[in-house]
DNA sequence: CAACCAATGTTGGCTCGCATAACGATAGAG
DNA sequence: CTCTATCGTTATGCGAGCCAACATTGGTTG
Protein backbone atom coordinates (compact mmCIF):
# COMPACT_ATOMS: atom_id res chain seq x y z
CA UNK A 1 0.00 0.00 0.00
CA UNK A 2 2.41 2.53 -1.06
CA UNK A 3 0.76 6.33 -0.41
CA UNK A 4 1.65 9.00 -3.00
CA UNK A 5 0.07 12.58 -3.56
CA UNK A 6 -3.27 13.25 -2.42
CA UNK A 7 -3.54 9.99 -0.33
CA UNK A 8 -0.59 10.81 1.63
CA UNK A 9 -2.39 13.81 2.76
CA UNK A 10 -5.55 11.68 4.50
CA UNK A 11 -4.98 9.60 7.70
CA UNK A 12 -7.93 7.26 6.63
CA UNK A 13 -5.64 6.37 4.19
CA UNK A 14 -2.24 6.05 6.14
CA UNK A 15 -3.77 4.64 8.40
CA UNK A 16 -4.95 1.49 5.98
CA UNK A 17 -1.34 1.63 5.11
CA UNK A 18 0.23 1.46 8.48
CA UNK A 19 -2.01 -1.58 9.30
CA UNK A 20 -1.48 -3.25 6.55
CA UNK A 21 2.16 -3.24 7.41
CA UNK A 22 1.47 -3.95 10.72
CA UNK A 23 -0.56 -7.24 9.61
CA UNK A 24 2.49 -8.53 7.74
CA UNK A 25 4.84 -8.16 10.29
CA UNK A 26 2.40 -9.85 12.53
CA UNK A 27 1.73 -12.45 10.22
CA UNK A 28 5.74 -12.86 9.27
CA UNK A 29 6.67 -13.33 13.10
CA UNK A 30 3.62 -15.18 13.87
CA UNK A 31 5.12 -17.69 10.85
CA UNK A 32 6.90 -19.75 13.17
CA UNK A 33 4.18 -21.16 15.12
CA UNK A 34 2.07 -21.63 11.89
CA UNK A 35 -0.55 -20.12 13.15
CA UNK A 36 -2.45 -16.41 11.80
CA UNK A 37 -3.23 -12.83 14.04
CA UNK A 38 -6.86 -14.60 14.52
CA UNK A 39 -5.61 -17.83 16.00
CA UNK A 40 -3.46 -15.40 18.33
CA UNK A 41 -6.54 -13.22 18.80
CA UNK A 42 -8.30 -16.35 20.02
CA UNK A 43 -5.73 -17.46 22.52
CA UNK A 44 -5.73 -13.94 23.88
CA UNK A 45 -8.84 -13.75 24.57
CA UNK A 46 -8.81 -17.07 26.35
CA UNK A 47 -5.50 -16.23 28.55
CA UNK A 48 -8.17 -13.14 29.44
CA UNK A 49 -10.95 -14.89 30.20
CA UNK A 50 -10.20 -18.50 31.09
CA UNK A 51 -12.23 -20.92 30.54
CA UNK A 52 -15.44 -19.81 28.65
CA UNK A 53 -18.04 -20.78 25.93
CA UNK A 54 -17.78 -19.99 22.62
CA UNK A 55 -20.71 -17.13 22.13
CA UNK A 56 -18.87 -14.76 25.48
CA UNK A 57 -15.13 -15.30 23.69
CA UNK A 58 -16.99 -14.49 20.52
CA UNK A 59 -18.60 -11.31 22.70
CA UNK A 60 -15.29 -10.46 24.15
CA UNK A 61 -13.09 -10.61 21.44
CA UNK A 62 -15.89 -8.82 18.59
CA UNK A 63 -15.56 -11.90 16.55
CA UNK A 64 -17.95 -13.60 14.15
CA UNK A 65 -19.44 -16.99 15.70
CA UNK A 66 -18.78 -18.45 12.77
CA UNK A 67 -15.10 -17.65 12.30
CA UNK A 68 -14.56 -18.65 15.68
CA UNK A 69 -15.83 -22.10 15.70
CA UNK A 70 -13.24 -22.41 12.57
CA UNK A 71 -10.62 -21.06 14.44
CA UNK A 72 -11.39 -22.92 17.34
CA UNK A 73 -11.06 -26.21 15.09
CA UNK A 74 -7.82 -25.30 14.12
CA UNK A 75 -6.69 -24.84 17.82
CA UNK A 76 -8.42 -27.85 18.52
CA UNK A 77 -6.57 -29.99 16.12
CA UNK A 78 -3.14 -28.61 17.48
CA UNK A 79 -4.06 -29.53 21.13
CA UNK A 80 -4.19 -25.81 21.98
CA UNK A 81 -7.22 -25.90 23.07
CA UNK A 82 -10.09 -28.14 24.62
CA UNK A 83 -13.37 -28.05 23.96
CA UNK A 84 -16.14 -30.11 25.98
CA UNK A 85 -19.79 -29.29 26.13
CA UNK A 86 -20.93 -27.48 29.47
CA UNK A 87 -23.41 -30.23 31.62
CA UNK A 88 -25.21 -27.38 32.30
CA UNK A 89 -26.54 -26.32 29.17
CA UNK A 90 -26.28 -28.39 26.46
CA UNK A 91 -26.08 -25.94 23.52
CA UNK A 92 -22.45 -24.32 25.11
CA UNK A 93 -19.20 -25.36 24.54
CA UNK A 94 -16.65 -25.00 26.99
CA UNK A 95 -13.51 -23.54 25.82
CA UNK A 96 -10.24 -23.07 27.67
CA UNK A 97 -5.97 -23.47 26.92
CA UNK A 98 -4.56 -26.99 27.52
CA UNK A 99 -1.24 -27.24 28.87
CA UNK A 100 0.76 -27.63 25.38
CA UNK A 101 -1.94 -24.36 24.45
CA UNK A 102 -0.58 -21.75 27.14
CA UNK A 103 3.23 -22.62 26.08
CA UNK A 104 2.13 -21.94 22.51
CA UNK A 105 0.45 -19.07 23.69
CA UNK A 106 3.39 -17.43 25.25
CA UNK A 107 5.21 -18.65 22.27
CA UNK A 108 2.84 -16.51 19.81
CA UNK A 109 2.84 -13.72 22.44
CA UNK A 110 6.78 -13.15 22.00
CA UNK A 111 6.60 -13.24 18.35
CA UNK A 112 3.89 -10.24 18.43
CA UNK A 113 5.80 -8.56 21.06
CA UNK A 114 8.87 -8.70 18.12
CA UNK A 115 6.67 -7.76 15.65
CA UNK A 116 5.50 -4.44 17.81
CA UNK A 117 8.66 -3.53 18.48
CA UNK A 118 9.59 -3.69 14.90
CA UNK A 119 7.31 -1.59 14.01
CA UNK A 120 7.75 0.97 16.36
CA UNK A 121 11.62 0.73 16.74
CA UNK A 122 12.15 4.37 15.46
CA UNK A 123 10.00 6.00 17.69
CA UNK A 124 10.86 6.91 21.26
CA UNK A 125 9.09 5.75 24.37
CA UNK A 126 7.31 9.03 24.74
CA UNK A 127 5.94 8.80 21.30
CA UNK A 128 4.74 5.34 21.39
CA UNK A 129 2.97 6.44 24.59
CA UNK A 130 1.31 9.31 22.77
CA UNK A 131 0.43 7.57 19.83
CA UNK A 132 -1.09 4.74 21.94
CA UNK A 133 -3.33 6.94 23.06
CA UNK A 134 -4.68 8.21 20.34
CA UNK A 135 -5.07 4.56 18.56
CA UNK A 136 -7.27 3.29 21.70
CA UNK A 137 -9.01 6.51 20.86
CA UNK A 138 -9.80 5.67 17.15
CA UNK A 139 -10.08 1.77 17.72
CA UNK A 140 -12.26 1.63 20.24
CA UNK A 141 -14.27 4.95 18.76
CA UNK A 142 -17.68 3.04 17.52
CA UNK A 143 -18.00 -0.04 19.04
CA UNK B 1 -12.66 -5.01 15.47
CA UNK B 2 -13.06 -5.00 19.43
CA UNK B 3 -10.13 -5.06 21.25
CA UNK B 4 -9.69 -6.89 24.68
CA UNK B 5 -7.33 -6.94 27.35
CA UNK B 6 -3.72 -8.30 25.90
CA UNK B 7 -4.66 -6.63 22.44
CA UNK B 8 -5.48 -3.19 23.57
CA UNK B 9 -1.83 -2.65 24.52
CA UNK B 10 -0.34 -3.75 21.17
CA UNK B 11 -0.44 -1.23 19.16
CA UNK B 12 -0.32 -3.30 16.05
CA UNK B 13 -3.63 -4.63 16.52
CA UNK B 14 -5.14 -1.36 17.51
CA UNK B 15 -4.28 -0.11 14.08
CA UNK B 16 -5.70 -2.76 12.90
CA UNK B 17 -8.77 -1.94 14.56
CA UNK B 18 -8.20 1.96 13.96
CA UNK B 19 -7.74 1.35 10.01
CA UNK B 20 -11.16 -1.23 9.45
CA UNK B 21 -12.81 1.83 11.29
CA UNK B 22 -11.28 3.95 8.71
CA UNK B 23 -12.25 1.76 5.93
CA UNK B 24 -15.33 1.24 6.65
CA UNK B 25 -16.13 4.84 7.08
CA UNK B 26 -14.55 5.43 3.49
CA UNK B 27 -16.52 2.85 1.87
CA UNK B 28 -19.70 4.22 3.50
CA UNK B 29 -19.10 7.80 2.19
CA UNK B 30 -18.04 6.25 -1.51
CA UNK B 31 -21.03 4.28 -1.73
CA UNK B 32 -23.08 6.91 -2.75
CA UNK B 33 -20.39 7.28 -6.01
CA UNK B 34 -21.18 3.33 -6.51
CA UNK B 35 -17.14 2.73 -6.45
CA UNK B 36 -14.92 1.31 -3.94
CA UNK B 37 -11.65 2.85 -1.85
CA UNK B 38 -9.13 1.16 -4.66
CA UNK B 39 -10.96 2.78 -7.77
CA UNK B 40 -10.68 6.30 -5.72
CA UNK B 41 -7.08 5.33 -5.26
CA UNK B 42 -6.47 4.82 -9.09
CA UNK B 43 -8.19 8.30 -9.85
CA UNK B 44 -6.25 10.01 -7.08
CA UNK B 45 -3.26 8.44 -8.54
CA UNK B 46 -4.27 9.73 -12.73
CA UNK B 47 -4.98 13.03 -11.07
CA UNK B 48 -1.54 13.14 -9.86
CA UNK B 49 0.12 11.84 -12.52
CA UNK B 50 -2.11 12.86 -15.50
CA UNK B 51 -1.90 10.47 -18.74
CA UNK B 52 0.49 7.61 -18.03
CA UNK B 53 0.98 4.12 -18.48
CA UNK B 54 -0.86 1.10 -16.59
CA UNK B 55 2.57 0.27 -15.60
CA UNK B 56 3.64 3.73 -14.14
CA UNK B 57 0.30 4.14 -12.51
CA UNK B 58 0.63 0.86 -10.72
CA UNK B 59 4.45 1.69 -9.17
CA UNK B 60 3.37 5.14 -8.46
CA UNK B 61 0.34 3.32 -6.44
CA UNK B 62 1.95 -0.09 -5.44
CA UNK B 63 -0.87 -1.39 -6.97
CA UNK B 64 -0.72 -4.82 -8.44
CA UNK B 65 -0.76 -4.48 -12.36
CA UNK B 66 -3.80 -7.45 -11.99
CA UNK B 67 -5.93 -5.42 -10.25
CA UNK B 68 -5.23 -2.26 -12.08
CA UNK B 69 -6.48 -3.61 -14.96
CA UNK B 70 -9.76 -4.65 -13.45
CA UNK B 71 -10.04 -1.18 -11.43
CA UNK B 72 -9.47 0.18 -14.82
CA UNK B 73 -12.07 -1.59 -16.71
CA UNK B 74 -14.58 -0.56 -13.96
CA UNK B 75 -13.76 3.19 -14.68
CA UNK B 76 -13.66 2.85 -18.44
CA UNK B 77 -16.63 1.27 -18.14
CA UNK B 78 -18.12 4.46 -16.21
CA UNK B 79 -16.52 6.43 -18.81
CA UNK B 80 -14.48 8.01 -16.40
CA UNK B 81 -11.14 7.21 -17.53
CA UNK B 82 -9.76 6.47 -21.35
CA UNK B 83 -7.69 4.04 -21.93
CA UNK B 84 -5.69 4.06 -25.66
CA UNK B 85 -2.69 2.19 -27.07
CA UNK B 86 0.54 4.11 -26.91
CA UNK B 87 1.35 4.25 -30.75
CA UNK B 88 4.89 4.99 -29.37
CA UNK B 89 4.97 1.59 -27.34
CA UNK B 90 2.21 -0.79 -28.58
CA UNK B 91 2.65 -2.21 -25.39
CA UNK B 92 1.66 0.21 -23.40
CA UNK B 93 -2.03 1.25 -23.22
CA UNK B 94 -2.09 5.42 -22.14
CA UNK B 95 -4.65 6.03 -19.36
CA UNK B 96 -6.06 9.62 -18.23
CA UNK B 97 -8.95 11.19 -16.59
CA UNK B 98 -12.35 12.06 -19.10
CA UNK B 99 -13.61 15.19 -18.05
CA UNK B 100 -16.60 13.36 -16.75
CA UNK B 101 -13.72 11.30 -14.85
CA UNK B 102 -12.43 14.79 -13.33
CA UNK B 103 -16.19 16.03 -12.21
CA UNK B 104 -16.29 11.89 -10.55
CA UNK B 105 -12.96 12.62 -8.73
CA UNK B 106 -13.87 15.43 -7.38
CA UNK B 107 -17.45 14.05 -5.91
CA UNK B 108 -14.84 11.07 -4.54
CA UNK B 109 -12.61 13.33 -2.81
CA UNK B 110 -15.13 15.26 -1.23
CA UNK B 111 -16.54 12.02 -0.01
CA UNK B 112 -13.27 10.58 1.38
CA UNK B 113 -12.24 14.39 2.69
CA UNK B 114 -16.07 13.97 4.98
CA UNK B 115 -14.63 10.09 5.89
CA UNK B 116 -11.54 11.44 7.39
CA UNK B 117 -13.46 14.28 8.91
CA UNK B 118 -15.96 12.04 10.88
CA UNK B 119 -12.89 9.77 11.84
CA UNK B 120 -10.99 12.61 13.24
CA UNK B 121 -13.57 14.65 14.45
CA UNK B 122 -13.12 14.35 18.27
CA UNK B 123 -9.12 15.21 17.72
CA UNK B 124 -7.95 18.45 18.08
CA UNK B 125 -5.92 20.08 15.06
CA UNK B 126 -2.80 19.73 16.56
CA UNK B 127 -3.84 16.17 17.88
CA UNK B 128 -4.23 16.22 14.10
CA UNK B 129 -1.17 17.38 13.13
CA UNK B 130 1.06 15.05 15.48
CA UNK B 131 -1.15 12.01 14.36
CA UNK B 132 -0.26 12.83 10.67
CA UNK B 133 3.42 12.95 11.18
CA UNK B 134 3.78 9.28 13.08
CA UNK B 135 1.17 7.71 10.02
CA UNK B 136 3.30 9.25 7.61
CA UNK B 137 6.65 7.70 8.92
CA UNK B 138 4.81 4.10 10.04
CA UNK B 139 2.83 3.82 6.54
CA UNK B 140 5.78 4.56 4.27
CA UNK B 141 8.03 2.86 6.35
CA UNK B 142 9.32 -0.12 4.20
CA UNK B 143 8.20 0.31 0.88
C1' DC C 1 19.63 -10.97 -38.74
C1' DA C 2 18.53 -14.23 -35.06
C1' DA C 3 18.19 -15.38 -30.34
C1' DC C 4 17.42 -14.11 -26.08
C1' DC C 5 15.65 -11.38 -22.34
C1' DA C 6 12.71 -7.76 -20.17
C1' DA C 7 8.56 -5.09 -19.94
C1' DT C 8 3.48 -4.73 -20.54
C1' DG C 9 -1.23 -5.87 -20.11
C1' DT C 10 -4.33 -9.59 -19.14
C1' DT C 11 -6.47 -13.67 -17.02
C1' DG C 12 -7.23 -16.74 -13.34
C1' DG C 13 -6.73 -18.33 -8.98
C1' DC C 14 -5.35 -18.14 -4.14
C1' DT C 15 -5.18 -16.24 0.97
C1' DC C 16 -6.92 -13.40 4.86
C1' DG C 17 -10.02 -10.93 7.44
C1' DC C 18 -14.70 -9.70 7.93
C1' DA C 19 -19.70 -10.26 7.44
C1' DT C 20 -24.40 -12.55 6.72
C1' DA C 21 -27.75 -16.09 6.28
C1' DA C 22 -29.60 -20.45 7.24
C1' DC C 23 -30.05 -24.54 10.04
C1' DG C 24 -30.70 -28.04 13.89
C1' DA C 25 -30.45 -28.44 18.61
C1' DT C 26 -31.40 -26.77 23.09
C1' DA C 27 -33.12 -23.73 26.77
C1' DG C 28 -36.31 -20.76 28.86
C1' DA C 29 -40.60 -17.78 29.06
C1' DG C 30 -45.41 -17.32 28.40
C1' DC D 1 -47.09 -26.97 25.14
C1' DT D 2 -45.81 -23.30 22.17
C1' DC D 3 -43.11 -19.66 21.00
C1' DT D 4 -38.90 -17.39 21.10
C1' DA D 5 -34.04 -16.71 21.93
C1' DT D 6 -29.49 -18.63 22.18
C1' DC D 7 -25.68 -21.57 20.70
C1' DG D 8 -22.72 -23.92 17.61
C1' DT D 9 -22.16 -25.01 12.89
C1' DT D 10 -21.94 -24.66 7.86
C1' DA D 11 -21.85 -22.27 3.72
C1' DT D 12 -21.30 -18.23 1.05
C1' DG D 13 -19.81 -13.63 -0.44
C1' DC D 14 -17.03 -9.38 -0.44
C1' DG D 15 -12.87 -6.47 -0.41
C1' DA D 16 -8.14 -6.19 -0.60
C1' DG D 17 -3.80 -8.07 -1.63
C1' DC D 18 -0.64 -11.43 -3.97
C1' DC D 19 1.34 -14.54 -7.40
C1' DA D 20 1.82 -17.39 -11.61
C1' DA D 21 1.09 -18.02 -16.41
C1' DC D 22 0.62 -16.17 -20.94
C1' DA D 23 0.91 -13.57 -25.48
C1' DT D 24 2.55 -9.47 -27.35
C1' DT D 25 6.03 -6.26 -28.02
C1' DG D 26 10.57 -3.90 -27.42
C1' DG D 27 15.58 -4.00 -26.79
C1' DT D 28 19.98 -6.09 -26.50
C1' DT D 29 23.51 -8.99 -27.75
C1' DG D 30 25.88 -12.57 -30.10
Amino acid sequence: MTVYGRLAELDVWLLSGAALRAQRLLCDYLDTTGLRMQHYRVMAGLAELGESTQAELGRALGLDAGNLVVLLGDLEERGAVSRKPDPGNRRRNLVKHTERGRKLYQEMDRAVEQANEVMFAAFTPAEREQFHKVLVRLAQGSE
